[in-house]
DNA sequence: TTATTATCTGAACAGATGTTCATATATTAG
DNA sequence: CTAATATATGAACATCTGTTCAGATAATAA
């Protein structure tokens, strides 16, 4: 069962976009006490910053980005993926084994073909952002 | 240097996030030549798939995150960094480069220390989005 | 029934990844 | 100048990851 933490409030201080570039912070003495509490205040804790990860490292292989693509159009069976794909049963099997395991797929067994669907829009969300960074020179 | 593909028409066909779960397609037959055709134009191509897993791979380690999330803020030195994070500083140092690298953060010198900050306001968007995602149930 | 098809799974293996350690470079202090 | 500080870097190492391979399960076909 993938962990579903809310992590919208943790990064509520990143919302304005706003990054003080070449701050006044040229002081050459350490870290004080409060500015490393108010920095603390605004850092990923470890174990939400392992659940992001989690998540964005499913994303970050090459073969589940490209049987999730199929998969946003239409639902398939194994054997249609990877012969799409050309890889072998095997190999997606094992790839969709993740996609399941944190719920960015989901399946319906009819006669002895499995399909698998998106059981999540927000994937879309994401490929455009990446998409629209990527876009930039 | 990172490439930068043009990534938003080639999956321009998963805007309407409309998915056809469970739709008619329980045939037991083989993918005819037409259909196969079909999911190839959907498909993401194996280049194109290889760059967005590698920039989603980047925000897949917590301590990348963790930086981002504390650059997102305001700029900091490496060794400052190093501390809030209870990391070596060549830990943090070859995170940043990887961060460098892939241009998601840039450095400003200033006597002995370097100043690191955001260079990408879009990750705050990959942010929030993956946020919405575990925030669901 | 047996044979075939579709999928799943664990083990093994190779390749990638992140940290540590030692060392190198560069800047400032004394 | 030398010493100390801040960062960078390559090698070594352990760990993680994705594929292949062999074998297991389940459903259909003959």
């Amino acid at each position: 069962m993938p962990s579903q933490p809310n992590l919208s409030k943790s990064i509520s201080t990143l919302e304005t976009g706003n990054f003080p570039h070449c701050s006044p912070h040229c002081s050459p003495e350490q870290l004080d006490a409060k500015h490393l509490q108010d920095l603390e205040s605004n850092l990923l804790h470890p174990q939400k910053a392992q659940r992001m990860a989690e998540f964005f490292s499913i994303l970050g292989d090459p073969n589940r980005l490209r049987i999730l693509s199929l998969l946003a159009t239409e639902e398939l069976c194994v054997c249609d993926l990877a012969t799409t794909l050309e890889l072998t049963e095997s190999a997606v099997s094992h790839q969709l084994r993740t996609l399941r395991a944190h719920r960015l797929v989901r399946y319906q067994k009819r006669g002895r073909k499995v399909y698998y669907y998106l059981d999540d829009r927000h994937i879309l969300d994401l490929y455009h952002t990446v998409a629209e960074h990527l876009d930039e020179g």
